[in-house]
DNA sequence: TATAATAGTGAACGAAAGGTCACCTGTCAA
DNA sequence: TTGACAGGTGACCTTTCGTTCACTATTATA
């Protein structure tokens, strides 16, 4: 009882998963990093494809949360710099959350292997994106301080291109600075090119 | 002589690799899908390190030869509807060709464990078509179908959107025609609003 | 024709993998 | 107090991994 030692186990196939993929991990090290051995993982999981979905499980459960119903969208900015602020702050956030880091890794890695992570990282590097951002512009559209166009395209084109940088970001660590810099620069040059004057 | 394992052994590798990872690719099945038995790799290759090693400076050389210098710039379409139809037969190409489609998918697996996929997952995927489409639109701004604008920021912002359906396609094959079709809805998009009617 | 290199075979090896099992230990409910 | 049980250990099992090696068949060259 008064034990988390599953969670924990599930927290370190993370970690491990998205350094090494499914493949590149074993349960003798995973164990070690908790500080047991490995027939004790045993205990808590019946085997390692067990761990992987119940670890798959607990990310589509959390992207079902929290960016799954329309409760949870963002609130429409009201002015063009607002839509900034907010890009900036969420991609801010999403590229240096450890654990958002992780699960972004291990969605990329085990997409062409496992149908659930495919779907997963389809909605999380396209579609869950747009979604939100279709919103948002429909919303800015009707305050009036953006052109009126296609809601879900401008959110295509709105948010592909900061995926690419989100991505790049987890791929090579050392230019978070220089795409946060590369990130404000294309949503002032998106303003620019489809907000209304007025 | 007049013989191709060791260039077939590379073949076999790209195909299995593409599919389960370094990590998850064993040199039996390699061995096995040429018709010879494992340790007739190993007269070409002093292990499985050398073979990834050997896949990565082929994919490094090719990347080379075909996007490196700018002898092999595509032309500059001299129409807005060029740009379309250029970017539909790219599009295509690159998202039938199993060659290709195999060369993305281990860079996107590969690309937090090996340094020099790293880098060249980061041209592939983002860079290398940047920069050819900021070479496309300089030239279409100068024959005046396009807007005068940021070239770079325009190559970023168009050729993004159309990398993250690619990566779609990878994912998620059936897709193809609908992402064929969102890339054609994409592009006219874009013509519309950084055209210059003339 | 003799020779030497090349390409491939099949058995074997040690290491490492995932997984099982008997056993120990502390906790808590009956 | 006792007994069931959850959680953890270490030895062990089987399979598979990458790799090596003695050997054979083929082929090019001297």
């Amino acid at each position: 009882m008064a034990n988390d030692t599953k969670e924990r186990i599930l927290e370190a196939a993370l970690e491990m998963f998205s350094q090494n993929g499914y493949a590149g991990t074993n349960i003798r090290e995973l164990s070690a990093s908790l500080g047991l051995v490995k027939s004790g993982v045993y205990k808590h999981y019946e085997s390692k494809e067990a761990i992987w979905n119940a670890l798959l499980d607990e990310m589509i459960a959390y992207y079902g949360e929290h960016f799954g119903s329309s409760e949870h969208l963002p609130p429409v900015p009201d002015s063009q710099e607002g839509l900034v602020t907010m890009t900036m702050q969420m991609v801010n956030f999403t590229v240096h959350d450890e654990r958002i880091i992780m699960t972004r890794k291990v969605l990329t890695l085990e997409q062409f292997r496992d149908g659930r992570a495919r779907e997963l990282a389809t909605k999380h590097f396209l579609t869950g994106l747009t979604e939100i951002f279709t919103h948002i512009f429909a919303g800015m559209m009707d305050k009036g301080s953006l052109r009126r166009d296609d809601p879900a395209m401008l959110a295509f084109a709105y948010t592909t291109p900061i995926s690419a940088l989100i991505h790049l970001c987890d791929r090579e660590p050392d230019k978070k600075e220089e795409a946060m810099a590369q990130v404000e620069a294309f949503s002032r040059h998106f303003i620019r090119v489809y907000g209304q004057e007025d």
